[in-house]
RNA sequence: GGCCCCUUGGCGAAACUGGUAAACGCAGUCGACUUAAAAUCGACCGCCUCUGGCUUGCGGGUUCGAGUCCCGCAGGGGCCA
């Protein structure tokens, strides 16, 4: 007997137990059918999922069950990115051990996302702060070692000196460490480094082949990279010159501009400004000002431009009479170009308000076209457009473009000392990747420093180097470098004393190739196998855009250096890419400016008039703007309540359905509500359905119109639903699901004799009743199994397959064509969908509306658009 | 400051390559059922001077035809500085 209320804890319950005991979901890597690659980012283990999950989640889900019933092998998994500092933080606060807070969120976020109904893989769950783990991370490393895409480098740090540590730029606010509030320092600290620039050329170039990538993601990942193409040019310093060096080399993306220049400018710690440094202390004093300013290039340009003569000058490369005074400058960074630059006052900015701050003057070399060169002048803008070159004697005349080459040729053919003095290169923005961490919780860098033998690699027969698990946090700084004992080893090389090194890596390396390592996730003498090779590249990946930039830059990289070192063959690894938008919420405010979380208010009133009350004591509390769900203004949802109160199948369906699943969703109560009601809708429909189509047996030879219309109407809805599925158009996907049950639900309601359910629209309905399980299956998998199993199948609905559908039954036999005299739709005209135009324009003049538009005029031209319209010219 | 994106009813939105603007839903109004409420069902639901006219942030352009393409402006967002 069917329960009038579909019960969705229950069913939910069931369902999940049923296909994990059947383990509808494990993927075999030597199915012969086509593979499929769906992946979600990963979540970090913070102790519970959050709404953003669900709705990533949902998504892949989608994705993944309906590939898997169009016949691919799909594998989709699941894992954790499961080091860093906040399991370090937690374990400081509850004096607790990192692994045991990771451990306890991945169980409690395990058993959420389970409750969600995901067709996962779990067979293949990976944890990267396992040793199973990160053992082939550290033979990475030291494969990308010998491969030579790994260095040891000093580099500048934001330095915390209170917890001793290393900060990122993102963890450094106004100048303070986000933690300990301290003012942050610039160190020099030798650290490791992935040599990702050696890719930077590839990595921009290939850009282009990601077709299937947001346009905008791969524009952020092309401006950080920063390609830019100018020529390296050495001025030679004026024959009085104090200094030790003899030229000062420059990096310039407009050497068409070397007629305008003013002046030199160096980075602080420029050589030649740290040799100037050393002779004048009022030099010296400068360099120390500026360094104290910090590294972040936004802080470099927001900061007011400081400079000061050095008193040296240079010759300009075409006029060894023509001298140029050269400044250090706290806008040059050391490690762009080559920490130096030539400044153009008149086409740079901030040249030019450099200039204007020193009075070194303003000559314009590029005249914009429709100015007189005369008279063209720059006051507090520069140009930095097109035009043609002036005041620049055998430059004159040429565009920027052909200067540029000139400028490149004839410096190219100078020697000074044995070289060119100008060289063309190729520059980009993209640095090393800095990995090193003087944190406990990440992966241990398989190195070991002897004073004899230098860096030692660890033998990769004695990975993985393990964490020790005796570690204390009571102290700032870096655990591993107090444990008494765990950083003193024998080097292997030579056996005598040496010391582990006690850098761990930044967790990016571990998000960096954990889609390589779901492959095959269990093998242990290899990090990857030619599983890899088979899967890769993945299909369709799915995640934040916040992402956009780091975790995919540093995963294309690292499948480069992957292929390098023969661990894959692949050099891109996500070939399909989708960025989803965030989940808001309204916040609230008690009127002492606290924030209330939804749970604790009460909202009376509709649209304008809409208030909200405390929960507790009644006082108003004022309604907000919609953001971004946070803990810290407390408007988050709890995925679990959700789901324990409405199903799960009911937060799935709500979070695909009301917003394109590239912006953001706004959460609201009514919405999940109206999802709930829905569920219940579909739930009496094919109980209804169920009933009509009883005894079914098959169409007969001509299905006459009743039954016809009901094919027509599943039919055309399924290709609909298919073609948007595959566009990730999840919410216009739904609408026509949705739209599919009003038009069963009409044509149910209009029966109004027994005697009218002819075996045909038996038929009918007993197909239309299957079709529409299958169809939203993908997005509400427990309710389609209650249904598949309550309509009498035996087996799943999730190995149903997907249903056929006939494109000449979606197929209109007529159409209805608007008619616009002049642009403006005037008439609608009904007929056969392959009628010839001739017909289609003898009709549309017939209309009444058309020949009174007309008033006896002769149209001018009839436009037919073959389904689309008719348009009548007077 | 530069580059990119967005702007459609009270709200979320739909409209694939220029071709009936507002599908589907949320909220709302009225009605049916009910002692009542919930649930459910039915009707309505952009604006106006309403047999018609107008409407996709604002102004212009291209076109037989513009939400869609082009130019300018305003507002909002993102990235890089």
């Amino acid at each position: 007997m069917r329960s009038e209320r579909y019960n969705s804890r229950e069913a939910e319950a069931k369902w999940q137990k049923k296909w994990a005991e059947l383990e509808t979901f494990r993927t075999d890597n030597n199915d012969p059918r086509p593979k499929y690659y769906v992946l979600e980012m990963f979540p970090y283990p913070s102790g519970r999922i959050h709404m953003g999950h669900v709705r990533n989640y949902a998504m892949g889900d989608v994705v993944a069950r309906y590939k898997r019933a169009r016949g691919f092998n799909v594998l989709h998994p699941m894992g954790w990115d499961a080091f860093g500092m906040p399991a370090e933080n937690a374990a400081m606060q509850n004096k607790s051990h990192p692994a045991k807070w990771t451990y306890e969120n991945i169980a409690t976020m395990r058993g959420q996302l389970k409750s969600m109904g995901l067709s996962l893989d779990w067979s293949r769950e990976i944890a990267t702060c396992d040793p199973s783990y990160y053992k082939h991370q550290q033979r990475l490393f030291l494969d990308f070692l010998q491969a030579g895409l790994v260095t040891r480098k000093k580099s500048k740090v934001n330095w915390d000196p209170v917890d001793l540590t290393v900060l990122a730029n993102e963890q450094v606010i106004d100048g303070r460490g986000w933690r300990s509030g301290a003012l942050i320092e610039q160190r020099e600290l030798t650290q490791w480094f992935l040599k990702i620039t050696d890719f930077a050329e590839d990595l921009s170039a290939s850009l282009a082949t990601l077709d299937r990538w947001p346009e905008k993601v791969r524009l952020m990942q092309r401006n950080w990279i920063g390609r830019s193409e100018g020529l390296r040019v050495r001025f030679k310093l004026a024959p009085n010159n104090t200094a030790d060096a003899t030229t000062i080399e420059v990096y310039t993306t407009r050497p068409d501009t070397l007629f305008g220049a003013k002046f030199i400018a160096l980075a602080p710690d420029h050589p030649i400004s740290l040799a100037a440094g050393a002779k004048d202390p009022e030099i010296a004093a400068f360099i120390e000002e500026c360094r104290r300013m910090g590294t972040s290039v936004a802080a470099l340009e927001t900061a007011e431009k400081k400079g000061m003569d050095t008193g040296l000058r240079v010759q300009h490369p075409f006029d060894p009479d023509w001298q140029i005074p050269v400044y250090i400058a706290n806008f040059v960074l050391m490690d762009y170009g080559t920490g130096a630059i030539f400044g153009c006052p008149a086409h740079d900015q901030r040249d030019l308000d450099f200039a204007h701050l020193k009075g070194l003057g303003v000559t314009p070399v590029v005249c914009p076209a429709g100015q007189d060169p005369a008279t063209f002048q720059i006051d507090r803008t520069a140009y930095d457009g097109d035009g043609l070159l002036i005041n620049s004697r055998f430059l004159d005349g040429l565009t920027p473009e052909a200067a540029q080459d000139e400028v490149a040729r004839r410096l190219e053919a100078v020697m000074i000392d044995g070289a060119a003095q100008g060289a063309r290169q190729v520059n980009f923005k993209l640095r090393d990747w800095g990995i090193s961490r003087q944190r406990y919780w990440g992966c241990p860098i398989p190195i070991i420093h002897c004073e004899v033998c230098g860096t030692t690699p660890v033998p990769i027969k004695d990975l993985p180097v393990t964490l020790p698990e005796d570690v204390t946090f009571d102290r700032p700084g870096n655990p591993l470098e107090h444990h008494p004992t765990w950083k003193h080893v024998a080097c292997p090389s030579c056996g005598k004393a040496a010391r582990r090194e006690t850098d761990t890596m930044d967790t990016f390396v571990d998000s960096s190739w954990y889609y390589a390592r779901f492959t095959d996730p269990a093998i242990t003498d290899a990090p990857t196998s030619a599983a890899a090779n088979h899967w890769l590249p993945v299909d369709q990946y799915i995640g934040g855009i916040e992402h956009a930039i780091l975790h995919l830059l540093y995963s294309r990289f690292f499948a480069r250096a992957m292929q390098m070192t023969g661990h894959l063959a692949v050099k891109e690894p996500f070939a399909g890419l989708f960025t989803q938008g965030m989940v808001v919420h309204e916040t609230y405010r008690a009127s002492d400016g606290s924030w209330r979380s939804p749970g604790e208010i009460r909202i009376e009133g509709t649209t304008e008039g809409r208030r909200a009350f405390a929960l507790t004591d009644g006082a108003p509390v004022s309604i907000g703007p919609i953001e971004k769900m946070s803990k810290s203004k407390r408007n988050t949802v709890d995925p679990d309540e959700i789901i324990g109160a409405y199903g799960a199948d009911t937060a799935r369906w709500f979070m695909l359905s009301d917003s394109p699943p590239d912006r953001d969703v706004i959460w609201s109560e009514e919405g999940v509500q109206g999802a709930a009601r829905y569920v219940q809708q579909i739930w009496r429909l094919v109980s209804e359905l169920t009933e009509l189509s009883a005894g079914a047996t098959g169409f007969s030879d001509d299905v006459p119109a009743p039954a016809l219309e009901i094919r027509k109407i599943v039919h055309s809805h399924l290709l609909r639903v298919q073609d948007h599925i595959e566009r990730l158009r999840f919410n216009t996907a739904i609408a026509d699901i949705r739209k599919m049950t009003n038009a069963l639900s009409a044509s149910i309601a209009s029966i109004t004799d027994p005697a009218e359910i002819t075996p045909d629209l038996r038929a009918a309905y007993a197909e239309a009743l299957d079709m529409l399980i299958q169809m939203f299956a993908p997005m509400m998998p427990h309710l389609a199994e209650e249904c598949w199993a309550d309509t009498g199948h035996t087996g799943l609905v999730a190995e149903a397959g997907w249903p056929v559908a006939d494109a000449q039954l979606a197929a209109q036999d007529t159409i209805t064509l608007p008619v616009q005299v002049n642009g403006k739709k005037r008439a609608e005209l009904v007929i056969d969908s392959d009628a010839p135009n001739g017909q289609i324009e003898a009709e549309a003049l017939k209309l009444d509306v058309v020949a009174r538009e007309l008033n006896g005029r002769t149209p001018k031209k009839v436009i037919i658009v073959p389904k689309r319209i008719v348009n009548v010219v007077v």
